[in-house]
DNA sequence: TTGGGTTTATGATTCAAATCATAAGCCTTC
DNA sequence: GAAGGCTTATGATTTGAATCATAAACCCAA
């Protein structure tokens, strides 16, 4: 996350985007910064039979979309706004030179890729790992302890569908809603007017 | 990748690891920065069931072990060394004096986290996708493209037992074997003399 | 060169998640 | 407030990868 007056001093724009638009495409060349300033958007895959898979949701603050300006490789995912949104975004060169002439900035980006990259080495070993309820267990503490940092048994209200949780995990529906369901059962979570809290 | 003499000059030291060793485990705190000098090391899960899960694998030059360096979390996986190995080694206070010091080498730094994420990106939507043949092939294009930078089909020698293969992919040996055989009926890939070509 | 360990190979069987089908609850919005 | 679209729910069936079993090929090391 990088201070809004900053963004704009270099040269940053805030876009108003409407629910269910699409930011950039997978393979396409990454040219802008992006920081959700209210709203929210995802970053997904479709793969060949339409399944989608989610791999992450941003919201107020968080920039989205960041390795491809640094890596020199093509967008791995698509950006959707999830709801009506504002984001600011800022050309790549003016975001470079933004880092360079401010390091402390550039430090807590490559905080913020590390975070990351801890996260998705957790999704990538427990997703292989195959059981459902695993999966969706620890998608929903890493939301609660990472992003939404939160404490204490069933203190995160999960504000997503169960499509959402499946499309995390790369779960159907279906079983989604049968393992939580054998999850509240086991007082792994709980279930209250059919919202998840964990 | 960072310079020997740079890291030397910062008090890094180089230690020889016997095949087999672990440099750390998941869940420990990250106290220093690794690169392979010689040699090669992964890093892996283990889950539940005692199925292991590659992460990575790092050969010379490589880097590894660095975001919780930056993050503030424990390892997401263990370490272990593949082969005899000499690993350079940098405490974290060092490491980070290295890189404000000298912010060419901390770009660096992000790129290499940036590419990383990207892997890690295409790894667990397609992980999640479930059909074996596309993970193997999405593994094995990545390794030629990105590790060894091999173009033209067939150019890939790849150095990698099929249990490997069903480690990075979250597959099982039985699964790979006749996973890569079928691809190979299809003109995906050649095996000569038990060797996959990509 | 022999023997033990790893790697590749292949068939038979099991099993759990995907798929298919159907429906009820709920939540906009027109 | 009725209609239609999501979301949750649940049962029946299918399916394909995991599992189990067994063996051949290869590779070292003693």
């Amino acid at each position: 996350m990088i201070s809004l007056d900053l963004l704009l001093d270099f040269g940053g724009k805030i876009i108003t985007y409407p629910k269910g638009t699409q930011l950039f495409r997978e393979g396409e060349t990454a040219l802008n910064y992006y920081q959700v300033v209210s709203g929210e958007v995802k970053m997904n895959n479709y793969n060949l039979d339409g399944k989608e898979f989610i791999q992450g949701i941003f919201a107020s603050s968080q920039s989205f979309g960041e390795p491809p300006l640094f890596a020199d490789v093509k967008y791995p995912a698509n950006a959707e706004a999830l709801s009506d949104s504002e984001v600011i975004q800022l050309h790549k060169s003016q975001f470079l030179e933004l880092l360079a002439s401010h390091p402390d900035v550039h430090l807590k980006m490559t905080i913020t890729l590390a975070k990351r990259l801890f996260y998705k080495a957790i999704m990538v070993s427990e997703i292989s790992s195959q059981e459902p309820e695993h999966r969706i267990l620890r998608i929903l503490d890493y939301l609660k302890k990472h992003v939404h940092k939160l404490e204490g048994p069933f203190t995160f209200k999960v504000d997503l569908t169960r499509q959402q949780i499946a499309d995390l995990t790369g779960l159907r529906v279906e079983t989604v809603i049968r393992a939580t369901k054998s999850l509240e059962k086991k007082g792994e979570l709980k279930i209250k007017s059919r919202k998840v809290y964990r």
